[in-house]
This record gives C-alpha cells, sequence and structure tokens, in this order.
DNA sequence: CAACAGACTTGGAATAATTTTT
DNA sequence: AAAAATTATTCCAAGTCTGTTG
C-alpha cells in the first residue's frame, strides 16, 4: 500500500482520462403530449417545454407544493421562455402539467416492460460508457472514476427548508468544464464543435474535472472511486489520526475540564463546545451566509433557542435538552445530564441574550481547530467523531459478542453495536414507506414457521413412539431424520425471530454512513476474523472494494 | 481576522438491480 | 413469469477544513 511517498502536497505525477460524460441532449416531447394553460392547449418553445418537463416530472412529489419551491421554479422557467409565453403564462397555478406528468409515468412503466433484449442493449451500451469514460490512470494504477457523468439539469431540490428550492440547475456545457490531467497525458478532446473552459495540469489536487454550479456558486469535482489508492490511503491516514487521538484524548478531556473555570469567556466558551463535541459526537458547525442555505447549526454555530437547561428534570439534575436542525435539516433531540460546571457555563454564556444570539457568541470552527491543532498535531473538531464512533464500536462490539452464538446471532450483535454508533452520531431516516407492511409479512413468516415446528415436533415424537414399539433400524433411521428436520426448522426460526428483531430496531436508523465514513474497517475485519464470520456479512461487494486497504491489513488481533 | 474560494468528506433519498414470493 | 420485497448503487446536496487575500 505504500509505494513511493510523495513531497507535500503532491497528489500524482501522471494522470490520464477521457473527460466527463455530458447528459443526453433534451428530446422535444411526441406531438400528442399536452400542456395546458388556463386550461387551453399551448404549444412552448423547445427551451420552455424542457423546464416544463422537469417540473411535470416532479408533480407527485411534495417539493411542488411547497410556496418557495414554486416560487423560485417559476421564476426560473420565465426567464426561459419566449417574449410571447411570458406574456401569457402569468400564474404557475393556472399551468397543468399532468398530461406531461402521465405521459413520463408511462414511459416509466414502458421502461420497465421492456423485452429482455432492449434492456440487455441498454446494460451493454452503459458498460460501453463505463468502459470509456468510468476509468483514469493515475501513475501507475488504472483506477475506477467515482462519478464521470455530469449532473443533468433539472430543478434543484435542497433538503429541509431551503430558500433555493425549485430553482433551475442550469445545463453543463463542455465551456464550463475545467480539465485537469498530466501535461505529458493523452488530453481529453471536448465533444466536436466545442471547447474546454480550461486544461490544467495541476498534481497538488486530486479531481479530473470541475466546473462552477449556478445555485450555489460552488465548484463541483470529478474525482475517483473509494476504492481508489488515492482514496484509500487518505481514509487509513484518517483513522490514524483518530487512533492518536486515542492516546491523548484523556490528558485533553483533563485539560477542558480545567479551562470550563478559566477567568477568560473565550477559553469557557471553546472548553463547554469541545465537550459536547467529545461527548455527543456533535459537528463542528461552521457559520454559513444567512438566506443562502437552509437554516441549520452544529456545536459552533448553536443559538440560545437550540438548548433549554432544566436545573432538575425526571430525577436527574443538571439537565441540557437539545433541539435544533443539524446537517440536512435531521433533527437533534437529546436530553443530557451535565455536569455542574458545564450547566452553571452555559447559563453564564446565555445571559441578557435573546434566542437568536449565538450561545457561543465569542466562538467559531477557525478558532476552535486552531486550539485543538495545539493539542495535537492534525485534530480537529471532526477527529472526534471519528475517534469517539470506532472507539463505540470497538468496546460495543466486545460487550455484545457472546460467543455461543451462532453466526445470525452474532451478526445481530454487530448490527447492534453498528447502531449505537449511528445512534450516537444521530444518523436517522425516514421509516421506509412500506415498514410497517414489511414488518407483519415477517411476523406471520415467524408464525408459519412456528406452525411447523409444532407439527415437525408431533412427528417426532410419533417416530420416537413408533420406534419403542418396534425396535428395528428402519424406525431409528426415520427418528434421526425428523430429530434433524426439528432443529433445522429450529434455526430458520431464529434467523427469522433475529431479523424481525434487527429491523424494528433499524426502524429510524441509519446504519451506511456510520459504517462508511467513521468506524475504522480493521475493527470489524478483526472481529469477523474473530469469530469465523464471512467478511461478505459484513460488507457487500463496493464495501469490500473500498476497505481492501483493510482488509489486507487487520489481523484477528487488532485494537483501534 | 474576516471573507471568500477551493478541495475534499459526509449524508439521506431516489433509483436500479437482484432476490424472493406468488 | 410477474410482482413484491430487499439490497446495492447512484445521485447530488451539505457539511468540514485549508489556504489566500485584503
Amino acid at each position: 500500500w505504500e509505494e513511493e511517498r510523495y513531497p507535500e502536497g503532491i497528489k500524482w505525477k501522471f494522470l490520464e482520462h477521457k473527460g466527463p460524460v455530458f447528459a443526453p441532449p433534451y428530446e422535444p416531447l411526441p406531438e400528442n403530449v399536452k400542456f395546458y394553460y388556463d386550461g387551453k392547449v399551448m404549444k412552448l418553445s423547445t427551451k420552455a417545454e424542457e423546464v416544463a418537463t422537469f417540473f411535470a416530472k416532479m408533480l407527485d412529489h411534495e417539493y411542488t407544493t411547497k410556496e418557495i419551491f414554486r416560487k423560485n421554479f417559476f421564476k426560473d422557467w420565465r426567464k426561459e421562455m419566449t417574449s410571447e409565453e411570458k406574456s401569457t403564462i402569468t400564474s404557475l397555478s393556472k399551468c397543468d402539467f399532468t398530461h406531461m406528468s402521465q405521459y413520463f409515468k408511462a414511459q416509466t412503466e414502458a421502461r420497465k416492460q421492456m423485452s429482455k433484449e432492449e434492456k440487455q442493449k441498454i446494460k451493454e451500451e452503459n458498460e460501453r460508457l463505463l468502459k470509456e469514460y468510468g476509468y483514469c490512470v493515475m501513475d501507475n494504477h488504472k483506477e475506477r472514476i467515482a462519478n464521470f457523468k455530469i449532473e443533468p439539469p433539472g430543478l434543484f431540490r435542497g433538503r429541509g427548508n431551503h430558500p433555493k428550492m425549485g430553482m433551475l440547475k442550469r445545463r453543463i456545457m463542455p465551456e464550463d468544464i475545467i480539465i485537469n490531467c498530466s501535461k505529458d497525458s493523452k488530453i481529453p478532446s471536448p465533444p466536436p464543435g466545442h471547447k474546454w473552459k480550461e486544461v490544467r495540469h495541476d498534481n497538488k489536487v486530486t479531481w479530473l474535472v470541475s466546473w462552477t454550479e449556478n445555485i450555489q456558486g460552488s465548484i463541483k469535482y470529478i474525482m475517483l472511486n473509494p476504492s481508489s489508492r488515492i482514496k484509500g490511503e487518505k481514509d487509513w491516514q484518517k483513522y490514524e489520526t483518530a487512533r492518536r487521538l486515542k492516546k491523548c484524548v484523556d490528558k485533553i478531556r483533563n485539560q477542558y475540564r480545567e479551562d470550563w473555570k478559566s477567568k477568560e469567556m473565550k477559553v469557557r466558551q471553546r472548553a463547554v463546545a469541545l465537550y459536547f463535541i467529545d461527548k455527543l459526537a456533535l459537528r463542528a458547525g461552521n457559520e454559513k451566509e444567512e438566506g443562502e442555505t437552509a437554516d441549520t447549526v452544529g456545536c459552533c454555530s448553536l443559538r440560545v433557542e437550540h438548548i433549554k437547561l432544566h436545573p432538575e428534570l425526571d430525577g436527574q439534575e443538571y439537565v441540557v435538552e437539545f433541539d435544533f436542525l443539524g446537517k440536512d435539516s435531521i433533527r437533534y433531540y437529546n436530553k443530557v445530564p451535565v455536569e455542574k460546571r458545564v450547566f452553571k457555563n452555559l447559563q453564564l454564556f446565555m445571559e441578557n441574550k435573546q434566542p437568536e444570539d449565538d450561545l457561543f457568541d465569542r466562538l467559531n470552527t477557525s478558532i476552535l481547530n486552531k486550539h485543538l491543532q495545539d493539542l495535537m498535531e492534525g485534530l480537529t473538531a471532526k477527529v472526534f467523531r471519528t475517534y469517539n464512533a470506532s472507539i463505540t464500536l470497538q468496546q460495543q462490539l466486545k460487550e455484545l459478542t457472546n460467543p455461543d452464538d451462532n453466526i445470525p446471532a452474532k451478526i445481530l450483535s454487530y448490527n447492534r453495536a453498528n447502531r449505537a454508533v449511528a445512534i450516537l452520531c444521530n444518523h436517522q431516516r425516514a421509516p421506509p414507506k412500506t415498514f410497517e407492511k414489511s414488518m407483519m409479512n415477517l411476523q406471520s413468516k415467524i408464525d408459519a414457521k412456528k406452525e411447523q415446528l409444532a407439527d415437525a415436533r408431533r412427528e417426532l415424537k410419533s417416530a420416537k413412539a413408533d420406534a419403542k414399539v418396534r425396535r428395528d433400524e428402519k424406525s431409528k433411521k426415520t427418528v434421526e431424520s425428523k430429530k434433524k428436520a426439528v432443529q433445522r426448522i429450529e434455526e430458520q426460526l431464529m434467523k427469522l425471530e433475529v431479523q424481525a428483531t434487527d429491523r424494528e430496531e433499524n426502524k429510524q436508523i441509519a446504519l451506511g454512513t456510520s459504517k462508511l465514513n467513521y468506524l475504522d474497517p480493521r475493527i470489524s475485519v478483526a472481529w469477523c476474523k474473530k469469530w469465523g464470520i464471512p467478511i461478505e456479512k459484513i460488507y457487500n461487494k463496493t464495501q469490500r472494494e473500498k476497505f481492501a486497504w483493510a482488509i489486507d491489513m487487520a489481523e484477528e488481533d487488532y485494537e483501534f
């Protein structure tokens, strides 16, 4: 895994690729698909029609009922209209997209009903595209590219209460694209009749292609797949940093506890914030530009309105009640007993403030991270999340794994350990739409299995009785086979019950993010080796590719 | 040190593919 | 063979953090 170390900041020596794949051009609707304005058929210009189809495709989505979404969409749509269209179409509520919407639904349906041959053809075309554009050469390796297809135009779907939802995400053209590759590589050619915005040769960055997106004005990149050397090494590094934190975390904890008593307000705020980041795995909380994004916060950007102080609550002293929207507008709600000193400090920080004032008015992520840098090289706020996630997994696995359990039960223990981490990191999901039904199905399967088991047991009993009377070889054999049948069914039942428990507990928890981004994979690999669990039970193919370095590296005695 | 650009990681939902059930 | 359920993959938004500039 370590081939040659590059000097500081150099990411590669050679980089060759084919450039991005652009979104397919817009195909106008067939003549018979109509758009109606104010009850009357109206033929739209191609540009206006294209944007209208974006809306039509989302018609069933809740987004299209939201005031802001509609307002933003309508404003941007009008920009694409001809002056005639502009003067006719003055109200979105008079627009009828239902026919268009039906057409797209029919298309989706038709795609599902396609013959084997047609599906095969599409598959082959995708494979061809992947083969040609999906790989690059970085130094001596052929590597998978993560997102070689450029995002198609559409309507921006912000998450939560986003002020820009519904705005038109414009089509990206070659003229928007910056290509990054090495000078001595075969430089990708733009589509016929087009030019790249720029071709550069910057080996201090890892991206192959970039462009500026029009909603936030931020830069988007095409980068390598997680299975690539460059991503894998970075991932490994991340966990090594977290392991270094493990060695000095006690010292740091003592330090911030001391700082709770500091004479300097700034130091106290820093120490309380760090306590939250450490204890509750909160994110750092950078400032955000107001009005540009949904109103969400992290630790440093918490406002007074986001916490409530309870000197006593449900028999516990000094309870802080958190209620705020974090990343992706996921709600963080938690009641946490804290130390008296923290509580008193919080009271102090909140004195004479309005609800919308910053809780930590003397602090931001830059100040906090500078301090952390002094405590340990490479330490930033997010390392605490990685550290606490990984150490929790390791400790939970130790606690929950029962050596006598069979494999499905051990995997349940693994998932529970994973779940403990997801809860710590507040990784939530909307319960799947079919959750209730799926649980009921599973329950009826369990009931059926129970009956099957009862039957098998009865049969075993009568076979035994029969054998006692007849005392011949044949009936003895029957008993044996009946016994085996009972055992097999018991095992199946147990498996189903484990599955039901796992699913129920997982209703609102998303395990993916922690598994992919926070848990040192070597912990899982070691656990699998120790208990003889096939690694495929824990990581699917993609995950095994991403964590190839860890699967290679970790032995059963690995300690995070 | 504040504002901003840039680069890279992290995040849940949507969609596609695969497996299981009917 | 079709439909339903489940799992894997893709999508692309939204964070963190660094470096530069004024």
